[in-house]
DNA sequence: AATGAATGAGCCTTCATTCAT
DNA sequence: CATGAATGAAGGCTCATTCAT
């Protein structure tokens, strides 16, 4: 919908929007095409399955969401423990813009109990990149700290993170954000 | 529910192990009165909805955790600390059992994007209601903290305590379950 | 439709009109349930698949296939001979009621290219059923005939039977019924 | 067909397998296009509709056919009766290699319900065609008969054909085509 | 209570065809 | 000639719910 009339492009952003907001099992491709205002033959001229747009819009919304995050985290220089910090910012500022919607990933992986279908296992692939991610910033504030030490206090990390996410849509607030954030000044500095 | 031919409860026992295990708009009034081996104007006639056989599974399979939950706790002894600790091994062992679906309240959570439907406050409840039920333990725990402090702590053990559900969910392994519970052992002993 | 509000049988009778005259995979499930003015809950409260309701047409269309045909033949008593030839004068009557469709079988088998589908073992058997039937005929016609003779001759004339539907659809003629029913008549005298 | 790049006859080519071995209906143009590599709209450029395609289709195959199938009775030499009894022994060959799945005109017959529709009168001009040959034949062989004695054997030899395509697609086996082959030798023979 | 037929909007997907490039 | 995006009706089927029995 830029410039050259790319109707995938607007089919992506229609869905991932409502995919996002509703779930994924309760957005209909014919929610789909009257959002996007084309018809249904459109839709499968550039989709061969609902799931093939599913995975587009858990790939896509990664990514955006990586590059946003990365951007945001940028922002506040190089010190590893702020960027951990920021972090929680980020995701506080992100919780209140998406009417506390939470995790699209987490809240796609409650709506698929197969466990070898293709969203899932992209789902599991983004979790471990973010969990990597954070391990790498542990890394960098704790360079003395043994393996075992750093893959604790990453791990913590990862769950205060998971935790604060899945509270903050639970209680539409970002109270565990905040709670969160000051558990992880305090792992970060014994 | 024993012997006077209860069918109400055999529906919410039986939907209840469907909703679980495949979330609970993907589960059909239909696959659910087969599973049940009854009509289906006698499950209308036990539920005027499917939500509101929804809000009862929630509503027993709440009570019925925190029963089990307790009974587990009990085991262990008075002591607050240990009670903390042993709230993840129940999670752990629940973990397995289920094949790793996590919680039905954060997954339900995820199909209800409406504010205000009564699952979801439902859901609310209950989670606050768990959060309570940790806060009274850290209360215990810590008799001479303030309140600030026993909030914050509580808070951040409710967090890893999501957190571990979500992440064991997400990489069907119980390793978070054990990353949360050294983290609540270090929360407490400082 | 008859008396007690069968909904299931005024399917089956509509549906075997259309299939009958349309083809099987050209009649949608939408054109019978308009037909029979019903909802298609309906329609799949009674039928779990098109593919049933398919089969259902060749069982029943078959049985009455049968029992009408032996109402005529009985009409020209008892000699096997005769009711060979007026198997062909059957024909010649059905073909023209039926605006020279053939036969519900042979046309349903032209659509149904896979091998095992249920509703192609079920032309087999109707069909190895018909020769059979044509086989008991010449049994009698020809009792003093050894074994390879009853079966070339009762292949034969089922021969003749098949072609004859086959051409009379083919040319919207009965005249390829009367040319079998001569060449029946040869066959039986030598 | 050869190098010019003929895409048609691609086209044609991929289509005419498809179409025999699946039927008409159930092939798409989609399915056809996939098979040829080829664009949607380099499939409407050649043909302005699928039935044009099968029009071709239907043209092509009997062209084939007939040639193929003269160019088998010529094996046998000049003797009519041979050659009408050739005739048998083609398709018997021709049964096998095709997968039984018949005669494509009758095939296609049966899913063309249209009385008026153009692929329906192709087929029976074919098939008028094809009466004629073996009537020509049976002239050659019975010079002294009378007309009618001629329309009756070259008609029986016909409905045997059609018979013995039609039962041998319908119990996937060559027998049908062995007793045919037999009956059209006493046909001729007496 | 219990039954299961009936409803019709909705599910995801494919259809043959057109048209701007 | 060739491309493939766009169309919208139709494909078979499931949904939660109602209602007469």
């Amino acid at each position: 919908m830029t410039e050259k009339s790319n109707k995938k492009a607007l089919i992506v952003e229609v869905a991932s929007k409502l995919f996002f907001e509703q779930g994924y099992h309760v957005t209909g491709i014919k929610q789909i095409i009257e959002a996007a205002d084309i018809a249904k033959g459109t839709f499968y001229s550039h989709f061969k399955s609902k799931e093939e747009l599913g995975l587009e819009w858990l790939r896509l919304g990664h990514d955006q969401w990586v590059v946003c995050r990365n951007k945001y985290l940028d922002e506040v220089g190089d010190d590893p423990e702020a960027q951990l910090i920021a972090l929680f910012d980020y995701l506080a500022q992100g919780s209140k813009a998406c009417n506390y919607r939470g995790c699209a990933f987490i809240n796609t992986l409650a709506e698929s109990p197969d466990l070898g279908c293709p969203m899932r296992k992209a789902i599991q692939d983004y979790k471990r990149g973010f969990l990597a991610f954070i391990r790498s910033l542990v890394d960098k504030r704790l360079p003395n700290a043994n393996d075992e030490e750093r893959e604790q206090r990453a791990g913590a990390i990862y769950l205060l993170f998971e935790g604060a996410t899945v509270a903050s849509q639970s209680f539409c607030k970002t109270g565990p954000i905040d709670i969160a954030k000051r558990q992880v000044s305090a792992i970060l500095s014994h």
